[in-house]
DNA sequence: CTGTTAGCGCCTTCAC
DNA sequence: GTGAAGGCGCTAACAG
């Protein structure tokens, strides 16, 4: 498995000096042309590749960044991270993959073993308890995921125009009673401003809002969902989709009278389990590519720290 | 974020030689125990930690393997990548991720890159159709998941032990008529091997089999699962919780006349969903930490190739 | 036990 | 345009 070549084999094979190779493998100007065809052909024919760990010690990077996904088997993160991959590969870029499982320790814990791996940079999945203060030092080279910090790159999807879309959409289908499941304030992005978009839309319109905040897991839909169905209710706004399949799931046992669902995610395991459900697409891919893009672009200097937000579009 | 201090300033801050800061980095003996706690001392406090690029290139190992699962959220795998990080992670590896997709050629084209990056390890989930002459090169250092192939290291489910489980506890409720749900026999192991093992349990207690083997997608099990649904039917056994997932929504779509299921699997969603299914667990969480594990020991140059299989046991 | 000396593979002056 | 020389941070012989 050892690449045994060197730049020094490739510049004997193609009877140049080492320097020589060096410039063709880095595209820099000032090789005639015949000679830089002949170094391309050697390596070519010798499946050459220069050795990464040399050319990181020489000052370059490694390009290497990390991944910290709160849950491997998140449905909206797979998502996102889904297309990320193939923009890092790419550009050279290798992934590594940590779990945070919605842990500020074990975020301090992994960003203190990057630290020392003196990687390129971090794409975060935020969530709530994250100390910023522990951020600051890789503002320069970390993209935050869902979540928006000042000074920080974020990716982030439009929370507000997410709910609003759902709800203009229960409107016109005549829903006047719609009630909403979705997570603590204590969550900002996921929960504040969803639900302030669902009041406001409730406000706007003079509907009555009925809200219960559970939290991000399924099963905490199911078992707070019971809260804000009334008699009249016809309509129920999921936060997320993990929460519209838990919610599905009490209906499915306890409510004969039929509710129409709307969710945000677009998750292919909503879409199979309950198709009916009206979703909309937060750009889940989309955010994964842009964070990627813009992760590269800052390790490049060539663009400063911005926040970014997606938007979201109806199934 | 650089590391700006290098062994030579460690060096001269406790006044030895690099070579003695070598030493004790590496825990070698032949180092007196004042200077080696003087040396650990200044290296403490100056929060010092070596260039892994550096030592790369001396040693050869960047201490980093790939882990190429089939989809980032397959429900399986996903339970055991779980395992897999925290312990590469304590052994001092960084594991980057790729996705195979069920592409062969995904595959190869992921171990092309792998290979230019002088990587240490590689830990795959198999599949059918991957190319076995593609994987020769990386024998001593490569650990298939789920699938085994002669002469390589592999970790793999009880195949015939987990259906055997599950038929025998149905059999013991008293069911006789018994349906299976399961994956064609392109697959050996999840697809072959669970299907003889149902054969084989209803040949051995005079059972009539009934399989359809429509494959791994959720979908595929709900649009199937009729097909093995007679009158008397009274239990189905699935070859994967994915496949139960499937079944279970058409069951209660269709299916008046309560059916007990019982899969392989035991994942946090199916439990969620129909926590009334009867479910093995093929140990996903210890086939993750196993292979992480071996591989680690082969690289070490410790253990040779060798084919595991990980029990399964009843929930 | 410890310091000195060579490189590992690559990039970067600096001459030619 | 091109090659030779030096050094990145570390480890691996050597000497002392």
């Amino acid at each position: 498995m050892q690449n045994r070549l060197t730049i020094k084999d490739i510049a004997r094979l193609s009877g140049v000096g080492k320097s020589t190779v060096s410039r063709v493998l880095n595209n820099e100007s000032g090789v005639s042309e015949r000679t830089r065809e002949r170094v391309e052909a050697v390596m070519r024919q010798q499946g050459f590749s220069p050795s990464r760990s040399a050319r990181a010690m020489r000052g370059q990077s490694d390009k290497v960044v990390a991944i910290i996904v709160t849950r491997l088997d998140s449905l909206s993160e797979n998502l996102a991270v889904q297309t990320m991959l193939p923009c890092l590969y790419e550009q050279g870029y290798d992934p590594i993959m940590m779990e945070s499982q919605f842990s500020p320790a074990r975020v301090e814990e992994h960003l203190r073993i990057l630290r020392q791996r003196n990687i390129d940079g971090v794409i975060l999945f935020g969530f709530t308890g994250i100390d910023e203060a522990l951020l600051a030092p890789w503002r320069s080279m970390l993209v935050l995921m869902a979540r928006d910090a000042a000074g920080f790159t974020s990716v982030c999807y439009d929370d507000e125009g997410a709910i609003q879309i759902l709800m203009q959409r229960l409107y016109q289908q005549g829903h006047r009673h719609i009630s909403y499941l979705g997570v603590p304030h204590s969550d900002v992005t996921t929960g504040m401003r969803r639900h302030h978009a669902y009041l406001a839309f409730c406000d706007a319109h003079h509907l009555t809002p009925h809200a219960v905040l559970p939290g991000l897991a399924m099963k905490q839909g199911y078992e707070r969902v019971a809260d804000v169905l009334h008699d009249d209710t016809t309509a129920l706004v999921c936060a997320t989709d993990t929460l519209a399949i838990g919610a599905s799931k009490f209906l499915q046992q306890h409510h004969a009278k039929p509710i129409q669902l709307a969710s945000v995610g677009n998750t292919p395991l909503l879409k199979f389990l309950h198709p009916e459900i009206i979703t909309v697409d937060p750009g889940y891919a989309e955010a994964g590519r842009q964070a990627a893009l813009q992760l590269i672009a800052q390790i490049n200097q060539s663009s400063d720290p911005q926040q970014i937000v997606i938007p979201s579009s109806l199934i």
